[in-house]
DNA sequence: ACTATGCCCTGGGTGC
DNA sequence: TGCACCCAGGGCATAG
């Protein structure tokens, strides 16, 4: 599931790559045709064909590549999508969706076992994602700006952590590492949150991508670089599908959970759950403050 | 305004 | 060996 180190890696692959090609031939497999999302499949090759690239950008877990017309090619990978290089003759991978040949003679593809994967065709990289926030590794993306989110909210800081409003580019892996860095308990509601724990908690998303960019991400299953290689970040999880397993802080045993519909994994020891009557400076939710 | 739930999709794994 | 079933989850719509 690429996350935003996993998009990044890829940008990051592709700019030299893809930087000043004209995409002269885009095919969208027959099965595939749900990508294109604002145009008819057949409408979205045509209106794609003849661009050249400009610069490929990101926000979150979104590729955003700039097109010569002065419009935005936004792809979304989802869970299971990948979109790398290959030469002319490698054949098509077994759930390869669509492809473009591009005027240096290779060719850019498209994998995506789940289907989910979008491509969107824009004037304005904000109308293809609407419901997102500030990347997580950029400057607006403050423990200012995470303080504020979680503050007076009830819901699981995990869930907080995955709404793409709050920090885009956080998915299951990173929520789930970046909580287990700061110690924070996944059910912890937003609002029971220390302004010291919500500044560790700033601080471990942003170490926990930083390290799996170093890494190149992590593939656990379908994720894939710009190259089709694998990421190598997957091996130095702390909890992330580590259940049953030792923690390597304090040996504890990894567990398993479900929270907000999502598979979470975590210390029981060295993430606790705070006691409920625990009130924090800011611990009160926003209904409790009125009646205050 | 906020929270919870279900949907999309399909290969891989499990249990009988 | 075969088959039915369940799970994985990002973003969105919908309901409460």
């Amino acid at each position: 599931m690429p996350e935003l180190p996993e998009v990044e890696t890829i940008r990051r692959d592709l700019t030299p790559l893809l930087v000043g090609r004209r995409l002269l031939r885009v095919r969208i497999h027959p099965g595939g045709e749900r990508l294109a999302v604002t145009h008819a499949p057949r409408d979205l090759e045509r209106q794609l064909e003849g661009r050249r690239v400009e610069s490929l950008g990101r926000h979150g877990k979104y590729l955003l590549l700039r097109l010569d017309d002065g419009r935005t090619w936004v792809v979304h990978l989802r869970m299971t999508g990948s979109l790398h290089i290959a030469p002319a003759e490698a054949p098509p991978h077994r759930f390869e969706r669509a492809r473009i040949d591009l005027d240096d003679g290779s060719t850019l593809r498209f994998n995506d076992l789940r289907k989910f994967g979008t491509w969107h065709l824009v004037d304005e990289a904000a109308e293809a994602m609407p419901h997102t926030g500030p990347d997580a590794l950029g400057e607006e993306f403050s423990p200012r700006w995470l303080a504020a989110r979680l503050g007076g909210r009830s819901a699981p800081v995990k869930a907080l952590l995955l709404d793409q409003r709050v920090a885009a580019g956080v998915g299951n892996i990173y929520a789930d590492e970046a909580l287990w860095i700061a110690r924070v308990h996944p059910e912890t509601p937003g609002g029971r949150l220390s302004p010291a724990k919500v500044r560790a908690l700033h601080a471990a998303v942003l170490e926990t991508l930083e390290d799996s960019l170093g890494d190149r991400g992590s593939s656990f299953s379908d994720y894939r670089d710009g190259l089709g290689g694998e990421g190598m970040h997957h091996v130095r999880v702390h909890v992330f599908r580590r259940e049953g397993q030792p923690c390597g802080r304090c040996g504890t045993t990894i567990v398993k959970s479900r929270v907000a519909g999502r598979g979470t994994h975590y210390c029981p020891k060295c993430q606790r759950l705070p006691r409920a009557d625990a009130g924090s400076p800011s611990g009160l939710t926003k209904r409790e403050r009125r009646r205050t």
